[in-house]
DNA sequence: ATCGAAAATGAGACCGGTCTCAAAAAAATA
DNA sequence: TATTTTTTTGAGACCGGTCTCATTTTCGAT
């Protein structure tokens, strides 16, 4: 691990000033260095193997050219896809990307966020800040915050899925295959519960159908994957036994879809004929599942790419937050699979 | 965005010198700073809301406490519990990780190695280089890669799979449960395919069967893992099909197991009365699966966690690489559920 | 009270770029 | 060729910490 050579060595090497190499090298403005000089100051850099310290730079320029990612939990299964789109959009205009987990604990949520300011880091997008974050706490850098949450979406640009819109159209497709005694597996955080339960009932007063309390079901969040899936299924196994069981049901996560499959496989339920289930996130899980899992896709890559976009655009227009923050929404989609169809014909 | 205040801004509120104040923000060395005037500095940044500048820091301390990973591909089901693996181990220590992608490209991967040494990053972690990547080209400074390829493991600590040992683990147990005709399904990188190959004809003759070509079956590697699904579920209805199937698949990886279990729900076979099978991997889609498949557990998450000890450790001690490489190796685990049993009786 | 060792503090160089501003060189115009 | 304009180049301050080393304080022991 021997020193490795700075600029000044290699504008020594060429014979240059350290301000015209530098002009070589640097990302920011139009550098007006004559063809010739730049090739001697290049091939110089090259035969010393010569690597702009980056820490150097952003210490005078300010600009590290890295974007904070907190998100709670990459071991969260829609997180890649997100991560992915935001990767893609910032590799573009030569930014990396650093990401902090927070893991549901909002002390470590405010960790992050110190973290970030200290490392200079030029943007910060922030998934579902917790409920004890203060809006006066978000650091006062370029951002762009994934949630819903008016408290948040009144003083920072937001990007957020369209999930109500989502549960319509799963509730509109099965219903328009003849279910009308449709299950809901509600999970996730408290306020993801309460939109979706809001968005099923709403559903079942404009299409006239009668609501009965056993058919939403309430799966308690528990920080490891695995332990949802596990509670999910005892839970599901109940509502399948039930008396009235439901012709389909509606899961507001993959997770909790894919509970409901492997039950109904253990009940001897056959999928879609005895029940159709719907999920919700589009997981690759969803695809490979047996049967393929029909899901609202939340398009977790496009919002990342629309909020690093943002994000960009927030950074390289100084007065971009004058007018107020923008709040973008993105649109579900339905990916029908073999896990639903229409309604058994009226049964023996 | 105002500037923000800095040491000495703190300092002269303290009523100290610039040193005394960077001695209590100092993460490296033994603070020797009374109590008192400890108290006074702090009490003097909090008032002013002091955040350090790690550019400015690293720049004279050659630190960024920022690790570098460099994968393939993020959206890859298991490179989630890598990172988690690596990220825990980190933060315990005061790093963080930055995630960067090649998409099995040379020259993206090349790309991002550049990055790394501009950015300044403590450490490298770097998953299974490509062939292109020659030795010379990986950069100087602490550094652990994902591989069992010998190029590399001989110059530089390594931590890998013991793919080999996992493979005889899942065959050895189907064999146990009375299979004799096993078919592997091969997928992968081209080296990936080669070892596992090895594995299943070394355990086939150690165990005195006759190896059936046909059964041996390759997977042409897709970059969209969705293509790869595709691809295989063709690929697995031929062999279902054949005049004389096996009773048993193992599958290199989950994706191509769940593609396994897909198509023979599609053919009408049960699992695991018709047919058994084996996954690798343990994806979380493997538990959720219908039924729950079977896996060959790679512990990436401890993977992950090894590696970043490792690295450490390099970081720590001077001279750690003296003594040449350390190369470590993980044992895998198999996993029993429910889509793999003993062979039907002599069937029909 | 006195002395010496240990602990705490301060001064100032230093890290390696970027940025400003003025000077020099080249090109364009007269 | 002389003059003006434009393009290149160079000098040196500057970013905000860390680090070394000398100086001052503190404190127990004499």
């Amino acid at each position: 691990m021997k020193k490795s050579p700075t600029l000044v060595d290699v504008a020594k090497l060429a014979n240059t000033s350290k301000a015209t190499a530098a002009r070589v090298f640097s990302r920011s403005k139009s550098a007006n260095v004559r063809q010739e000089t730049k090739a001697r100051i290049l091939e110089a850099a090259d035969k010393l193997g010569y690597s702009p310290n980056l820490s150097a730079a952003s210490l005078r320029s300010k600009k590290t050219y890295l974007i904070a990612l907190c998100i709670h939990d990459i071991t969260n299964p829609s997180s890649p896809s997100l991560i992915r789109g935001i990767q893609d959009e910032l590799a573009q205009h030569g930014y990396d990307l650093v990401v902090f987990n927070s893991d549901w604990d909002p002390n470590k949520e405010k960790k992050n966020l110190r973290a970030v300011v200290r490392n200079q880091l030029d943007g910060l997008i922030l998934q579902d800040p917790s409920d004890e974050l203060d809006v006066s706490e978000l650091p006062d850098l370029p951002s762009v915050i994934l949630t819903s949450n008016e408290v948040f979406s009144t003083v920072r640009n937001t990007v957020s899925t369209d999930t109500v819109g989502g549960v319509r159209k799963a509730l509109t497709y099965l219903h328009s295959m003849g279910h009308d005694r449709i299950g809901i597996l509600l999970g996730g955080s408290v306020s993801q519960i309460t939109n979706r339960k809001r968005a099923y009932l709403d559903f079942y007063k404009s299409a006239g159908l009668k609501v009965e309390d056993r058919l939403i079901v309430d799966v308690p969040f528990k920080t490891r994957a695995s332990d949802t899936f596990v509670m999910a299924k005892e839970l599901i196994v109940d509502l399948m036994r039930s008396p009235q069981r439901p012709s389909a049901i509606f899961a507001s996560n993959d997770m909790l879809g894919l509970a409901a499959l492997q039950m109904a496989q253990i009940e001897g339920l056959q999928v879609p004929r005895d029940l159709s289930v719907v999920g919700m996130d589009d997981l690759f899980s969803a695809e490979s599942a047996s049967p393929a899992l029909t899901s609202v896709s939340k398009h977790r890559c496009q919002v990342g790419a629309q909020a690093a976009r943002n994000l960009l655009n927030q950074i390289n227009s100084e007065h971009s937050m004058e007018k107020g923050p923008i709040n973008e929404l993105v649109e579900c989609t339905l990916v029908v699979r073999d896990s639903s169809g229409p309604i058994a014909e009226v049964d023996v």
